[in-house]
DNA sequence: CGGTCGATTGAGGTAACTCAAGTGCGGTGG
DNA sequence: CCACCGCACTTGAGTTACCTCAATCGACCG
């Protein structure tokens, strides 16, 4: 990520584009279509799309953002929602310090912008880890459209849950799982994250730094590269930098954590290595020793 | 908490309370109102209601539960949202070996249940930590009503987005706070909605365990019961098991870190006990030399 | 080709965990 | 009424998983 001709550090309240005046500053604006009809929006939020919203009777402004720009910002007035259309994102916290911490990385079909509707004003912060294509949703047309069509409304309404509950699986995750396990969970994610959109479960490219994985996952920057260095060692991922390989998923997905590094050796065959990784034991593939995850 | 007459246990799915078919067994019910109309649920929801819900046309049913029972469990399938009218619970996720985790503790004003709507299923278990009083609240008839009363359709979005935004301050606290901040910091939530339901703020009684604020704060009991007695140390709060009574407020509020016990004494003087404490400078009572709260 | 930033790796420290013993309270039954 | 029992809580001692600090290396870029 180069952040030479675009600001890395967060500007100033104000001082941030606002998108949500779609004049006809087009300054952020890319190649890309720029408006999508209620079909298109369905599919991309996997929501059974009927009948009714076969219309072309309304169209969303598609606007895009390049690598480190902000879709808004912390305390900036609330009126649209954002669907990602193609791209990667992080929302975050920051803290008195400035500190970041990071709560979730959008990628294709995901809203996000949600935490705004209470106060009126975004809780978080949404950076562009790539250059994206977002879909603007204002908050009061959707809601009037929901007054039509009641399946969008519905839909809402589970989307929105469908975040509820992947926040409960973040807090069980940071409350209870160690940090082999959560970055095992985190890597299973984006592989299936990136299966669903149609790219390689089993090789792809980090979008993120391994500082924002570690802010995500409640652990530091050191931790998280010392994981992916022990999952290479064990076979169960190639890592060369930002490109992941995906080895062995089925103990990604259910280890609880790895043998002590004292019971390690540099000199140790993988073979051996593999064969006291600790995960869970009715898992499908290989190991029989491997304790069971314990969430 | 007495466990004799109710069960503590995960009763089989099925085998709990089938609080929806609302028939006539009253088995569960106890004294107190049975109904509520429209216009009670938005004051219990802190919704600024308007003339339009002063109609009684719409009217909700009660439900009470004892200490221990069950709202709902995990994979039943759903259908109402719960309002909490009087007593306490906390909502679980259940992890393979039967390990609870804690995501909330409920109480009057909130909402909860809202887990299932996207999977149609809860997705987690709500348990009475004491009597309750709930308002049932059917999804489809909620639904229904948001056609008529829009006012309580965005306050739907909002209540959602407000319950979103609580849980990123959870994935932010467990992910960057030390166990003592995150102690401090549920003191201070708890003292603040004990306030907001018209009880003392200064003297209450923790109506959940110290494992159960573990689990919630992820960290093991002993960890909780030892920053409880260290704040008891320091003059911030008194503790008599389940009795709290909060001393200083500001400090709660802001506190990073207790100075490493090493440094402390029991022989030492309170006073010079309290000169070390480490929190916020710039905070409006006493002590200077205080660390700033990182969240 | 130097400068910056991200990633890796090592050494050492420490916050929080685990294990264990002991206390106090409330309920129950002799 | 009191002895007993179970459970929540407290407190201590020892361990460890993760953090902090620091050095090094490579990739990218002007």
């Amino acid at each position: 990520m180069t952040s030479s001709n675009v600001p890395e550090t967060r500007p100033e309240p104000g001082n941030n584009l606002n998108i949500s005046a779609a004049t006809g500053d087009t300054s952020w604006q890319r190649q890309g279509k720029l408006w999508s009809n209620l079909k298109e929006l369905c599919e991309l939020l996997r929501i059974p799309a009927t009948s009714s919203v076969n219309d072309e009777e309304f169209l969303f402004q598609h606007v895009q953002f390049k690598t480190g720009q902000r879709a808004h910002t912390i305390g900036q007035p609330f009126d649209t929602l954002f669907i990602v259309h193609s791209g990667f994102l992080k929302t975050v916290l920051i803290d008195e310090f400035g500190n970041e911490q990071v709560l979730s990385f959008p990628m294709k079909g995901d809203l996000f912008g949600v935490d705004g509707i209470h106060t009126k004003r975004y809780a978080s912060e949404a950076v562009a880890l790539s250059n994206c294509d977002l879909i603007l949703l204002p908050f009061k047309k959707f809601i009037a459209l929901g007054r039509t069509h009641s399946e969008l409304e519905h839909a809402m309404y589970s989307v929105m849950s469908r975040e509820l509950v992947r926040e409960q699986g973040m807090v069980s995750m940071l409350g209870a799982l160690s940090a082999e396990a959560r970055v095992a969970r985190f890597l299973v994610s984006l592989s299936e994250r990136f299966a669903e959109m149609g790219y390689s479960s089993k090789l792809f490219n980090l979008r993120m730094t391994r500082h924002e994985i570690g802010s995500y996952l409640g652990l530091t920057l050191e931790t998280v590269s010392r994981t992916l260095s022990a999952f290479n060692e064990f076979g169960l991922i190639t890592v060369d930098q930002r490109s992941i390989g995906i080895k062995d998923i089925d103990s990604l997905r259910t280890l609880r954590r790895l043998p002590p590094s004292s019971a390690r050796s540099k000199k140790a065959s993988k073979k051996a290595r593999e064969a006291s990784l600790i995960r869970n034991g009715n898992a499908s593939s290989g190991n029989s020793d491997l304790q069971i995850a314990s969430l």
